[in-house]
DNA sequence: TATGAATGAGAATTCATTCAT
DNA sequence: GATGAATGAATTCTCATTCAT
């Protein structure tokens, strides 16, 4: 029962937490192998250089996508975007941090970099494809649309999460950007 | 004629520069001192700890209000918007490394997650305001399409300004946002 | 009326306290200036070198000579020794902190190392007179009497007098010499 | 053969002795790793700050008690308190400039100045033990007695330890002391 | 006489990384 | 596979001292 999840897991996780709480230059690897609950030098045996585990935090990025199907309400684009956006807020859950880490150590890291534009883009895929099912014959510029509301959520997400109701806030943006789209 | 500027402001000049570059954890003084030109002992002069600087440089951050009389084109709140951030892109200019910085460091430094926040604010009224002068009689949720614009750009001002032709991009998106405006 | 003392024993001041409580070598002569309200070069004018405070200390060490007939009570040594500490304590005073700094920086400054023997010399022959004055025909060692006095009164100014009630412990050893000498 | 100490006692022992020839605060930890033969990383390897060394000096400290049985002489305590003070300069010997040390660093360092308490506690009650064997029914005041000669011998043994024939006065010391409680 | 900016030598400490076991 | 001692380069910070004004 006492299976513990594996070390390299635990280092990982570990090195999530502290590094989104710190940065990843102001974390040693030492506090790393503390938080983890192993010795120093396992975190060295796994990953050889500190910037490995950045590299490997990101390869096991959880995948975002939302089901389209599983949130569209036909003709309801406020609900539909509603539900997306609520979806997307669960499944970040306790990885809100690493959501900013990716934005602090993007400028210095290639892969982060990398890492933090797929997500965007994939961010702004998922908004159009719900916008266009649920409202199929669009004409307005959806594109514009899933880019505002797109740069409104990772706002949220990385730099204003310290304020307060940033959820209700979202709400009413996409309530607004929904209104718009059905002219 | 060698009129140099004072060692203080160089100093501060070199750490805008190479903190904006690099990160604050990864710039050391010495480097700072390198590029300003002075000797090391004199950064800790005038900044007794290396955060010091940081908050220095928060201290003396450009006032970014721009004079909504100088971009409201009235009845037209797509110029106007666009004036508007045409104008906030040249008076970033040079500083739009410091804006970064500003994001990169929000976490671990508060006096730098202030600046933030006023800096946001003061976008989003910025916008509110030129969008109340452009169309006094609005009766759409002018908050929240300020909130999604000054999201966009400072979006696009951060993270993704590595990234291509993002003044097309937050072009569009405002002129989209005008329209919903506009009915 | 603001007729402040000059800046010169402001400094010996400043200097005298910091080095009594921190030590010498972890005293910065801008603390000292700041204690003494100067600027720092001022100190560095006046001492060109920081042991030179130290040697200043030296010299304008209060004398610690008691008038022997003032305290003598012919036929009592205990009384006349006992009013001679009484005297000692009281003259040393403030500066008991400086006693201690003696002993502290005796080993690292040879001026300090003489002050110290000096007053130590001068401790046993004002005992000694004492005795020889309260009981003129004793035959007993009073030499070795006087040095054993004086090292428990020096023992209790340095090291012994962060603990209780030395005073009162004096004051019995002293009886026992005095008994011990009046056979 | 090669059988070197452990590194960790290396450097204890080079702290030891640089710190009584020099001070805590003159002595770099740089010059610790030098004298023991390691390189200065191992040095904040074991003690990760400096004053640490102070206090594993100050644990490993040696115990200076001597068996009474081995030194009194029924009967003869001028004899008896000669052999304990002999036993304990012996005893002392390399570490006379340690005894020095506490004495040194007992006011900033609280770790030492207990040590250094704890030590004359021990040397007092030694030297009371001593005289009640072999003195048994003494009705001096053997406590007064006791903290006389405690004095004297620590005060050879710290800062008087330059001085010449230190063991011939205490001595003389010690005799006139036996004297007086023989009556 | 006074001052505070400037200098640079060194101090303590940190930490990624190596490696023998 | 695991570990913790060992290494040394780099970094922040301190501070006596100098000096132009």
């Amino acid at each position: 029962m006492t299976d513990e999840r594996p070390a390299r897991e635990r280092i990982l996780d570990a090195a999530e937490t502290l590094f989104a709480e710190s940065g990843f230059d102001a974390t040693p690897t030492s506090r790393i192998a503390d938080r983890a609950g192993v010795p120093k030098g396992l975190v060295h045996y796994y990953f050889a250089r500190k910037p490995d585990l950045l590299e490997a935090l990101v390869e096991r990025l959880p995948d975002e996508r939302v089901d389209p199907a599983a949130v569209v309400v036909p003709g309801d684009v406020t609900e539909s975007l509603h539900r997306l956006v609520a979806r997307l807020d669960a499944s970040l859950g306790s990885s809100a941090l690493l959501s900013h880490l990716l934005w602090r150590e993007a400028d210095t890291h290639p892969a982060v970099l990398d890492a933090l534009h797929t997500r965007f883009d994939l961010l702004v895929d998922q908004i159009r494809d719900v916008i266009a099912a649920a409202l199929p014959r669009c004409d307005a510029d959806v594109d514009s649309a899933a880019h505002l509301l797109a740069s409104a959520v990772s706002y949220r997400h990385s730099v204003a999460r310290h304020v307060g109701d940033g959820a209700a806030a979202i709400r009413r943006e996409l309530t607004f950007l929904a209104t718009a789209l059905e002219r």
